[in-house]
DNA sequence: CAAATTTCAGTTGCACTGACATCG
DNA sequence: CCGATGTCAGTGAAACTGAAATTT
């Protein structure tokens, strides 16, 4: 499937509708891709780190608000943070007082987190402060155009995700 | 700032024009990008992987051949690498015979850097390479589609990198 | 015993900083 | 002396792996 029937990608040297040179950095999208999302995330970690928080943080938070209380397995899921890296976060959290982690009475294995009311209002915050850094990002674009990137961008992770689905089961929210 | 009177963000809770959720995770545009970049990278590496280079050898043996020989100062520059990281990938290309690395006779605090003709070569089979890469990665949008993602993702870039363009000086290719 | 959960101890690639010697 | 250049050493956060221990 890798060779996809494309005679032409290969030689599209000169096929240009624009430009005679054979291939532009500037326009490969997967480095459009990865240098929007550096800035992107240096926006996002700035601001964040102004309020002592961390996009983890916030990914953790709003899960929790929008799924209510839950383990840190399905937390990892929802989120995609790997389990691993989301026993530091919730610690973080906790330790802020935002969640509260508590063993299951049901299932021993598995401890629920909650989001406190701490947490709630934090989150609020989190959520102007997020506004903002979006409305930053997208400076530039007017509103249809940004909807259009979420739409495009929406569209290609759906895409993949079904694919590379990160090796614990379901894809993030 | 952090305090900004914005009664919407805050409770717009019911303000949304589709969903009663405050704030899904999954619309976050900055989140959106990341996640696609991961993916993009992700494809990136792996296909190169497979042709014993890594994204930074492509991008450089692209410059020479835009802008021809350049000292690593100005490559750094236009490839967006750092000067201390060009080092290393200079080494592998030219242990791989793909550049050569030449004292500029004219300042000697120089170095030159030629693409040999088996770089040239090998540059046209990433060509292919990283044109099927691309392929793959945007499957499923339409080439007008593609092209959109593009010049949008192209004026955020160029918007941020007025302001963030590497202290070094002027913007990447 | 197999599978799921939390946790800890790692590795690896990457963006980035700081410093140093050399040279213009 | 200032500034640019090539190089090296090192940091920090992030994505990811592997393996324990406990429980189902």
């Amino acid at each position: 499937m890798s060779s996809r029937t494309d005679p032409r990608t290969a030689d599209m040297a000169d096929a240009g509708h624009d430009q005679a040179t054979p291939a532009r950095l500037r326009s490969l999208p997967s480095r459009l891709l990865s240098l929007t999302a550096l800035h992107a995330d240096r926006l996002v970690s700035e601001g964040l780190a102004g309020a002592d928080a961390r996009k983890w943080h916030y990914a953790v938070l709003v899960t929790l608000r929008e799924f209510g209380p839950a383990s840190q397995a399905v937390l990892s899921r929802r989120t995609g943070i790997y389990r691993s890296d989301l026993v530091a976060v919730i610690n973080e959290l906790a330790d802020r007082g935002l969640v509260e982690r508590a063993p299951d009475p049901a299932d021993r294995r598995r401890n629920v987190i909650t989001m406190t009311s701490q947490g709630r209002r934090r989150l609020g915050r989190l959520d102007e402060l997020l506004a903002t850094i979006q409305d930053d990002l997208l400076a530039p674009l007017t509103q249809p155009e940004r909807d259009q990137l979420t739409r495009l961008l929406t569209r290609l992770l759906d895409h993949h995700a079904q694919a590379a689905p990160q090796r614990t089961g379901d894809q993030p929210s």
